[in-house]
DNA sequence: GTAATTATTATGTCTATACATAATATCTCG
DNA sequence: CGAGATATTATGTATAGACATAATAATTAC
């Protein structure tokens, strides 16, 4: 159980106040992971607000992971304790366009082939896929600021059997033929191997910061990408307010 | 402007489907970046719903950076087309244990000093500050996972100063220890230097993933760490479906 | 005593309405 | 014509009420 004094600050929407008073007392550790908060009906009745407006703050607390709700049983503050950092990752071209650079494109490599066996047996794709296999590079101002390597599924993008690549990246080529359901997303270092080192003009053995990006349309694996940087040009931010949306 | 027609699924809550037919419209690119999307008023027509229900699809996906919302003029489709990507980082603790492994801590080094330059030029700390600095190592079924090198300021956290974080790890000693408000993440690759390969087992000049958090209190910068991870170890990173929440 | 049924309840969704707010468009007056 | 005042409008916030849903608690039947 837990103690209802909230105090609103009268600072903005009433919403985004009862879901800061809940916040910090989940922060400071006054409701503990565990624990039950306040029932909709309690907390409408203590701050004299109506239930859609506590429901708001409820459902935005719910979604980053400060709490979990049950049907019946009430809400409850989470007991995985975890920090949430929205990492918005941008197109290449407006991320150098954004940095008052001139973006450039060069293609490296591109040829349809089946699935490798590394992409099948980690159940990317299916075995015997066609697919396409592209690497190419992205410049600012001349300079290589990303090394891509790409698969696109045949089956599901035929058209991409019959687009060379040359001149449009292959990001903003798929992003204008096919939408796109959902995306996961890794990240992890890697060492620069010479091919890739020579690809960005660093030093073979050079950490690289690598986004594996896999994209789905309707339960199939659309396209598997590995986005590699040179590991001191680039850092990914997010920032997380658990008193405040957005 | 843009074509009404929306398709709604039938599959789950009503604003669910509005959210969907939207994002759809969106990732197939028949709503293009820039265009002016239907007013609230113009769905809740077509749809035949309540505003509110349209209300709270229009608000989820200007969350999610998929429209930009402006009022008297409208809604329209995000003009930078970004991809998010919903990082998650669970404590080490609940991460090792969530593997089936054995967690261990291990204190490398605690001492109280003033901040030091590199800190006090970027701004994190102010010159001449009191801060703990604490060095320390995390194992998974003893190999070591994580590095964590952190710098506590004894301003916002007396407290620190008396802790000898030789049994307790400083992250979980601050949560329940300290409120915060705020947190700000940056990941970037590093290549270990011979300190940090000895710490993690590893070899010198390996890459490696590191997390960089910046942590306040009331505009106060309570923590500023460092967390590095060998490099074959990759930092998952959630999904993200722009046709449905969470 | 246990399984099946029924009642209860907190959250989940939806509606209809109202007023606030900020940005735009229009009007008025010099 | 142009600056300032005024009206308009789409989104933003809040309310009160209704029913759905799922999970739990209580009851009943065997």
């Amino acid at each position: 159980m837990t103690d209802l004094a909230l105090q609103l600050d009268g600072d903005g929407p009433l919403y985004e106040q009862i879901r800061r008073a809940i916040a910090l007392k989940i922060t400071s550790r006054q409701w503990r992971p565990g624990d039950r908060i306040p029932f909709e009906s309690e907390l409408c009745t203590t701050l004299q607000t109506s239930r859609m407006t506590v429901n708001k703050a409820l459902q935005s607390l719910a979604d980053d992971g400060l709490i979990v709700r049950r049907r019946k049983a009430g809400s409850f503050v989470a007991t995985q304790q975890s920090v949430q950092a929205p990492l918005t990752i941008a197109k290449i071209e407006d991320e150098v366009a954004a940095d008052g650079k001139t973006y450039g494109y060069e293609l490296v490599s591109c040829k349809a082939l089946k699935a490798p066996g590394k992409l099948t047996s980690a159940h990317i794709f299916p075995r015997g896929l066609d697919v396409v296999h592209i690497q190419c590079r992205h410049l600012a101002d001349g300079v290589p600021v990303l090394f891509e390597d790409r698969y696109i599924n045949l089956k599901a993008v035929p058209a991409a059997a019959d687009e060379p690549f040359n001149e449009t990246p292959p990001g903003s080529w798929l992003l204008e033929h096919v939408p796109w359901t959902e995306a996961e997303h890794a990240i992890y270092a890697v060492s620069a191997d010479p091919r890739l080192a020579e690809h960005l003009h660093i030093a073979v053995a050079e950490a690289c910061l690598r986004i594996e990006r896999r994209t789905w349309a309707d339960d199939e694996t659309v396209t598997f990408v590995h986005l590699t940087y040179p590991g001191n040009r680039r850092t990914l931010v997010g920032r997380f307010q658990p008193g405040q949306r957005g």
